[in-house]
DNA sequence: GAAGCAGTATTTGTAGGACAAATACCGGGC
DNA sequence: GCCCGGTATTTGTCCTACAAATACTGCTTC
């Protein structure tokens, strides 16, 4: 996956820099980053960029500064995992299948339970997307065809449970997955398999019937997870 | 509540102002800021400090700055609805019935499937911390003592998923909600009634049940949930 | 009259210097 | 040995100046 706007302008630069560094663990946890004049100069930017970038990362919960004492790295349970950036971060730099068991096993907690509620939230406008999405899946003749109308297709579940934290929750997560593999890993000879599972949902949202739809969906992901361990045995 | 530590330092208070005025509306979505001049004299503060301000909040999500066009405050659907700062401002500035409908959806969504992770993964001292947090709510005599051991054995079962992600998420959920009323909202009359079904959800964890563990914790929420209702509708 | 192009003005981005405020640390006095 | 005040160090805040990007204006040209 490429980089898009790899240079946005240098804050944002020395955000990613230091918060690569500490959540790879190279800055250690209690660590004392140097003072602002010499991190500024060793990174060369002036004092003002760094500064921005500090408070950034302050807010994400990975550094405390306080006067006199300096800045340094809090402990991880500070941190905001849930943080796009945080996430991409350890993405990188953690040993890879144990996190994304963890991605993994959220992923399986939302999706079920956000089916159940678009059944019973769901507006009529919101459904219709939901259904164009699952046309596209049946209408697709490529694997990355298949991919973006399923990508769609879950995401307009999401957003027709109407509750904008599940939806976020769902994309962060997504996201960062998206680092490894696609949604649906599947292999290009029965990347189609899912698609009756995928009418149950649209069809229990449709009659609105949450315990259907959570059901359907939790098939899905079981069959999607044992899938990706077929896959990654490989 | 009473707010601790009010003033930090200058952006952080600049953080919070132009935070809540943004999420509850009074900046309307689109609506360019005044430019950075300007606003910075208009809040009496620098620029710099307004400038590390910004970018915090932009960070969040929030706004978006670009030269020449100035900052405008970015789409809902951009924001980071599980900051937990986002989050506290749209409890503040929010009708209350519908933000929390879906804080309490988050957190029933969360705690089974935490109990069910716990009781797979759970090591022999997480299995005492909750074990011990239970005896506390046992002992407990007064209503204040229970909620406090009541948080304490929720966060020791979210910890013992050893999934930071779902601890996060729950603790996110959890101080939001804080807002409004204690986990366990029982009058003082039957506030031990749970007492039994917290039993069987540590006893399910230590016997390494992960069904059982997520119906008892499922039994438990939709009990706090009417038990919830009852006390709002009085 | 329309279309393209260059110049200009405006706004954020970056730099660097100066001082304020907080506070850990050291040293002196009791 | 303990307390207390001074001092040095580090972040916090403010200011000014300029760089870079880019929307807009108006001119030129076909």
């Amino acid at each position: 996956m490429v980089k898009l706007a790899v240079v946005r302008n240098l804050h944002h630069q020395v955000i990613q820099e230091l918060g690569r560094l500490i959540v790879s663990g190279e800055l250690a946890i209690g660590q004392n980053l140097p003072r602002e004049e010499v991190l500024a100069e060793r990174m060369s930017v002036s004092r003002t960029a760094l500064r921005e970038a500090m408070k950034v990362l302050s807010a994400k919960g990975l550094i405390e500064s306080r006067q006199k004492t300096g800045t340094r790295v809090r402990e991880e349970m500070y941190w905001n995992q849930l943080d796009a950036d945080v996430l991409a971060w350890r993405c990188e730099s953690m040993p890879t299948d144990a996190f994304v068991e963890k991605l993994v096993e959220m992923r399986e907690l939302i999706e079920p339970a956000a089916a159940a509620a678009a059944a019973r939230r769901r507006t009529d406008e919101q459904l219709a997307v939901i259904e164009s999405a699952y046309e596209a899946m049946a209408a697709a003749e490529t694997l990355d065809a298949w991919a973006v109308a399923d990508l769609a297709f879950h995401e307009a579940v999401l957003r027709a449970t109407n509750n904008e934290l599940m939806s976020s929750l769902f994309s962060v997560i997504e996201s960062a997955l998206g680092t490894y593999f696609v949604l649906s890993a599947r292999n290009s000879a029965n990347f189609k398999n899912a698609l009756p599972q995928h009418y149950k949902v649209y069809e229990s949202i449709r009659r609105r019937h949450p315990e259907v739809a959570r059901q359907a969906m939790n098939r899905m992901v079981s069959d999607s997870r044992s899938n990706l361990k077929k896959q990654r045995s490989r």
